[in-house]
DNA sequence: CCCAAATCAGTAATGATTACTATTTTATTA
DNA sequence: TAATAAAATAGTAATCATTACTGATTTGGG
């Protein structure tokens, strides 16, 4: 059902090797350095099969792009209106997906953002 | 700085009189019914300022469409994969806009969005 | 080696959102 | 009430991130 492909192999290892939050244009840029020609709908469609499956977390914020993440474990994000940076952050809560249960709902990941003002943007 | 207007109420009273979370298209259908010339562009534009005032919520999810919620007050959403239908959950844990972190950032207001699978889809 | 399914590169199309402009509305002051 | 500047609007055009499409290439199993 799912066969190796080169090109996914350096999307992963590209994603695995930033703590920034990248966009697929940022991701199809890198990769774009080992691998010249791959396209950006390769780039696009990758990046969907590998949230689909879990292997890597799709995260949407008010900056109209989506944005991915390596790092699947529940974690907070920090979104600065300013200058657009997303932060992790360690979460000491008990996550969400531990709630929805009286409703019905079977959770599969939840998605934590903070909207504010970082450290630097504020001076 | 910012003046009345009646095409802006006409909005959040949609708004106000929806449980949906809808997106802006819409409440420019809705709002074509008391206002039949409203531009669909009028309604952005209100909307954005609405949500940038913090009198309503703007909210990112991974459907490609921003949606609206009148209810300011920190809740969670759980986003069916399915139908594509954002509910509301009650939050019963400490708002995360309200844990003190080292990050020296400022948060303004905190969207929670559980992904997953809801009753009806279920069966 | 052979074949079917999966994936690809390259390109075109989609469509939600934003930008622009000339006109109208609002709020204030005289 | 009239005059004025700022704010808002309708209508339309432009943007651009993402998706869809197509014919060629790669993968994996027998």
């Amino acid at each position: 059902m799912k066969n190796y492909s080169k090109q996914r192999e350096a999307i992963l290892e590209v994603l695995r090797c930033t703590d920034t939050h990248p966009t697929a244009n940022w991701i199809y840029e890198k990769v774009r350095e080992t691998i010249p020609n791959i396209s950006l709908g390769t780039v696009y469609r990758n990046l969907a099969q590998l949230a689909e499956s879990g292997e890597i977390l799709s995260l949407h914020v008010a900056d109209g792009f989506e944005h991915f993440d390596f790092v699947t474990a529940p974690h907070a994000h920090l979104h600065c209106k300013q200058c657009g940076a997303i932060i992790d952050a360690k979460l000491d809560i008990e996550p969400l997906s531990k709630l929805s249960n009286d409703l019905g709902f079977t959770p599969q990941n939840t998605i934590y953002v903070v909207y504010g003002i970082c450290k630097n943007c504020k001076q």
